[in-house]
DNA sequence: CTGTTAGCGCGTTCAA
DNA sequence: TTGAACGCGCTAACAG
């Protein structure tokens, strides 16, 4: 086994209080025996163990994350830029980041609730959050340290990051309108979700500034944001006696779902058909045409979210409480060029 | 505080060993007793705290998983399918999963010491071996459980579940003969990654079983398997005086670059140029046109590592210390159809 | 069958 | 400046 502060006492002898104090930088220790030890400790390749300093702290240093598999979160290709970044600024926050599957059969804050009370962590990061969120509302209750990346539509006040998906939707719509476009439809995610009920509305709202109708039959959507659900709505919009000719997509997988089907139907993307989507995942500059797309800044978000989660745990205080991160349009050839009047 | 067994051992009037025993299905304890107990823990809501059954048993019950942002392995489409399936196997045998990063500027096996030492892990899941793989040399050598996805060309022996890519491509190299086609290019990933090289050995091992000559033109190999290197390296095989009919790109990722290098070129793929990958990511069968690919079963692979490894950890015998899976061939459009010789 | 005692490895009093 | 004593929450050995 590897060694403890006993053996370095013995070798020393010392007594293992004095040891820890050398090892732990405390004042009231001579220089010369902190030398000694530390000399030691480093001739044995002594490290501490953990556990034990978790015990006798009651502290886990360990950040927790739910990750669902049937869900979008962790399918969903944005996951392991968060990852990441999560990773990278927990290591520099001397934490630990333990994932963690929601075994299927049990209901949400279950999961949740065993990671805290079984002191396996000290807090969360919420990933993709809903409309009204079971597991926001029981860590709220329960006062649970925790910070979201999401918001939510319940009367709940808590820490979060979210990138403003009804602007951006809304900015990538006015510059298909721009663009000469007024049949534009709306392939989005399912409405339960925070992000997806926010995206919408940006689509929405950019229709009525500009005094354009409203229409349920251009408005479509899908049960989960992949590839074959993009695919499908898109299919579904093609097929209508006046179809859109701009489609504003929730989602870069379904975006590439759709740019199939409309290739399918000889299509050309960027010039009878304009298509944006949503993420900016890597492979969004490589589709064919590339897409259009409003970036998700996900470097930014995951050291964020764990930045705020560590100063929750060390009793700092927040330097913002709600942080809102706009998402930059990355124009490329989808939503091709200024169009023609009809 | 959530309870402690304490606080049990005080309500009913009993010593902390009994309600120990009894929550622990010892035998030599009143079944009333054991009632007794059983009620109060549910009444109080207690848990154990693992933190402190850690420290006492001297076992973590938790997997240590290391990625690093930099190289291919979070970056990688199946990164999330393999963290998926393995948080499923690790929740059925009721260990925990760590997830750490590397921390750029340290060696790699530092990564690995500093949790084993810390004592914050019992073993590894390693992932994206080289042929000569640092890491593996210092887990066996240190005798440190673990078992890794992919294989290496050390002369070490350590438990291990790989796909084989050699059999795989050769596979797919010979039905792109069987199509018709004499020149194939080759597009590979750095070879100092033992798949990497298992792959390009695939494709010249089907060469020369059917008496095509190697040409070191068509084979090219890239830095990293990005969508970026893709295309550059299919670029550089259509900018060939003799350029193939057909390439085998040895990533999914790779081959969506290439597809994107052939369309700008006004190639069809499928009809005027053959391409196959290797990965079957989701987004495989959504390109245009869908890519035939060799499929990574990761489902199985991550819930086979986590199964060996919780094998090593509680001393059972490991049933195969050698998993082969044989990635199926998932032929679509992009190979194309049956060629007419030229 | 139950309780007492001891110890996992560490940090933190408080005397000496 | 050092060390003895205690406790974090739990399990395990041994007496009773």
């Amino acid at each position: 086994m590897s060694p403890t502060i006993k053996d370095i006492a013995q070798l020393l002898h010392l007594s293992v209080s004095t040891v820890s104090k050398a090892l732990n930088e405390y004042p009231d220790v001579a220089p010369e025996t902190k030398q000694r030890v530390q000399e030691a400790a480093r001739l044995l390749d002594y490290s501490p163990n953990v556990i034990a300093q978790r015990l006798q702290s009651r502290r886990t240093g360990t950040l927790g994350f739910v990750v669902y598999y049937g869900g979008n979160s962790i399918s969903d290709p944005l996951f392991n830029e968060l990852l990441a970044s999560m990773l990278d600024a927990a290591a520099h926050h001397q934490y630990d980041l333990l994932v963690s599957g929601c075994p299927s059969g049990t209901s949400r804050p279950a999961a949740y609730e065993r990671m805290i009370k079984t002191g396996r962590v000290d807090g969360f990061i919420v990933d993709g959050t809903d409309r009204h969120d079971d597991r926001i509302a029981y860590l709220c209750r329960e006062e649970i340290p925790f910070v979201a990346f999401g918001r939510t539509d319940q009367n709940l006040d808590f820490p979060y990051v979210d990138v403003d998906g009804r602007a951006g939707v809304c900015q990538a719509v006015q510059h298909l309108i721009d663009l000469g476009h007024q049949r534009i439809g709306f392939i989005g995610l399912p409405s339960f979700s925070f992000c997806a009920h926010d995206r919408r509305q940006g689509y929405e709202t950019a229709l009525q500034t500009n005094d354009l109708p409203l229409e349920s039959d251009l408005m479509v959507e899908v049960e989960a944001g992949s590839e074959e659900n993009g695919y499908r709505a898109m299919v579904q919009l093609l097929e209508l006696s006046h179809p859109p000719t701009a489609v504003m997509v929730s989602s870069d997988l379904m975006a590439i779902g759709a740019l199939r089907a409309a290739q399918e139907r000889n299509l050309a993307v960027g010039h009878d058909l304009a298509l944006i989507g949503f993420d900016d995942i890597s492979l969004a500059a490589y589709t064919h045409p590339p897409l259009t797309t409003l970036r998700q800044p996900m470097a930014e978000i995951g050291q964020r979210l764990v930045d705020m989660l560590v100063c929750l745990l060390e009793n700092k205080p927040l330097p913002e409480r709600h942080v809102i991160l706009l998402p930059p349009l990355i124009v490329r050839q989808s939503s091709g060029e200024r169009r023609d009047n009809p």
